[in-house]
DNA sequence: CCTTCTCTCCAAAGCGCTTTGGGTTGCCCG
DNA sequence: CGGGCAACCCAAAGCGCTTTGGAGAGAAGG
């Protein structure tokens, strides 16, 4: 059923049946009533490609997704982003194409949505400090959303958390307990949220003049075995910390298994601090009497902010002369069993 | 740019710039050089929508990603399967239409994709015993591939592991081990890889003439916390299993958080292994010399199978009426550092 | 009674591509 | 030399929708 179907069935013109469909006011009601029933009568679905061709909107959001690191590592995060994200936009009848390319392609990916106008808008995940994407989507002029933020975060939109301020205050809680020998596992410096929860930390240390141990600043892709095999080496080294701040909670359940095999009590001997995404399946939110939250975390929902990013950069497409959104938000410090005094001696 | 343009710069017909470009055959070679040519110079790329349009065909294919149970959980797995088939589609000029919907909507996101024929065909993922989406795309004819296999797998296209293989392999090495107490963690029941990974487990037991204890017998969606639970449960009882059988690294990681917690060293007090999907972050391969793989695991790559899982899509859409393909894939039993002799006493 | 709006509704022109159904040409062959 | 056949190329008809530019019918106004 297409609509000259409908509406020759009904006795009208295209022109009055696609108006009334759409909520155009130039249909009497009554008309509307009628083509509505029929079109429900019929379950007619408008064409959604010869719709998209008279409309010129595509209807649906880039994400393109950098498989990065020879071995093309998936962050897990990304889903749940997406979760959140794709929720909204099916919500608002928009689809969500889904483009994986090697990270090298991705201005290659980015020109081709732009030149066959095949997305309407695109969505930037895990910004570097210099991120080329953004200049690039300008210029393009390609309405899109950051999540997260690049080093010059002016005259675009984005949503990120106040990474510094997590990290600070992480930090000041292990001082506060105590530690003096606190280890960073960062990711890759040349995200731009690494950058920011180094400064964190290391405002932290430098306000009670603490000299971190460079030893013990890592920043590398956040896999498990990375946490493994830095907290490996820490640990195996005659001088150790007795803290670990971890930028994810993958790193951190390496550096606990890293912690375990050694005899060490996490929370006792070792403590840890994580960034916590709220993944689904590594729920760390826990509040059962006896097992609460397994590791203590500064946490932000990255569902939540898959969904909040979808309704600013939908905004942007709707009007796309406004000025730059852009929304900081906070993170919650959430004591989980992960942390303790730091052992004497 | 568009044909039109590009057509009368040329001086030839939109028809033949048109054939030149496609490949067909009705146009000169040094023509189609000629048109080549100017495309290439003028960078000119078709519009998308319109050929669509004009087609017919979606060049997309749609993933259905259900979010389950009442928090609608996001199965870390699925990042890793869309990145393989996600390269795949980007390969061969597909997109990839990524639908997140509640578990009760899917029926109806289906019957959307194919009443306005927005993809070419689907991909089902995570298949129940009695899974009514294949009944329903066979009755709506969008082609479909699943990941997994239903009760009847019978009369359509599917890829899956040989988990019951898998599983009474992996009791079989516990059982060599001399463990007799031996816990199953597995995923809902409801989910066909779940029930087959049972039979195996039961299998194996059973040609030893051992009953498996039915307490001892979990199933449910394969979170960290799940394993955690599981195993804090279990271990606190006067009655405990000496090594764990789970369904997914991610449980593995919460029954090794219990463990550890308990003082019960992995590989000796208490062994587990686990499937193994290869998920990035999680990297379980290690081959290092000190640190081998954590788990030992019954291992077959998630993001392999999104790969191969696309191709044959992308086959069922040349060739509809082909006979069905399934493809049946071993795992391995990779040795690690979690399995050991049953404790004595 | 005629003009001017306001309501409703319609015919037709796109959107940019593919594809059908021919037309020319030029060459080969009897 | 005329008919037949490739080889090339073209005009035009869609694909199914939106949207422009009216048109007809009453109602309101003078």
């Amino acid at each position: 059923m297409n609509l000259k179907q409908l509406s020759e069935s009904l006795g009208l013109s295209q022109t009055t049946v696609s108006r009334a469909l759409n909520g155009y006011p130039e249909v009497r009601e009554e008309t509307r009533l009628r083509v509505l029933a029929a079109a429900e009568a019929a379950s007619y679905t408008p064409n959604a490609k010869a719709r998209r061709l008279a409309t010129g909107r595509a209807m649906a959001i880039g994400h393109v997704m950098p498989l990065t690191g020879k071995e093309e590592l998936v962050n897990p995060i990304f889903a749940d982003f997406i979760a959140g994200a794709g929720e909204v936009y099916a919500r608002e009848g928009y689809d969500l194409l889904l483009s994986m390319v090697p990270a090298e392609g991705t201005e290659a990916a980015y020109r081709q949505m732009a030149a066959n106008a095949s997305v309407d808008a695109v969505m930037v995940q895990a910004p570097t400090m210099d991120d080329p994407r953004v200049p690039l989507l300008q210029e393009l002029g390609l309405p899109f959303l950051v999540h997260g933020r690049t080093g010059a975060p002016e005259g675009y939109s984005w949503l990120d958390v106040a990474n510094i301020r997590a990290f600070r205050r992480a930090t000041e809680l292990l001082l506060d307990l105590g530690h003096r020998r606190i280890a960073l596992i960062n990711g890759q410096e040349s995200l731009d949220f690494a950058r920011r929860r180094r400064m964190g930390f290391e405002q932290a240390m430098g306000a009670r003049d603490i000299a971190p141990n460079p030893l013990w600043m890592r920043s590398d892709v956040m896999t498990e075995q990375y946490g493994y095999r830095a907290a490996c080496e820490m640990l195996d080294a005659h001088d150790r910390p007795t803290a670990f701040l971890a930028s994810s909670i993958i790193p951190a359940i390496g550096i606990r298994r890293a912690a375990g095999e050694r005899g060490l009590r996490i929370g006792k001997d070792v403590s840890i601090i994580c960034h916590d995404d709220s993944l689904s399946y590594m729920g760390n939110e826990g509040t059962l009497a006896p097992d609460g939250p397994a590791f203590t975390a500064t946490r932000s929902s990255i569902r939540a902010a898959g969904q909040r990013c979808a309704e600013i950069l939908l905004s942007l497409i709707d009007d796309p002369t406004q000025p730059p959104i852009q929304e900081l938000w906070e993170t919650d410090l959430s004591l989980g069993r992960s942390t303790g005094p730091a052992p004497v001696g």
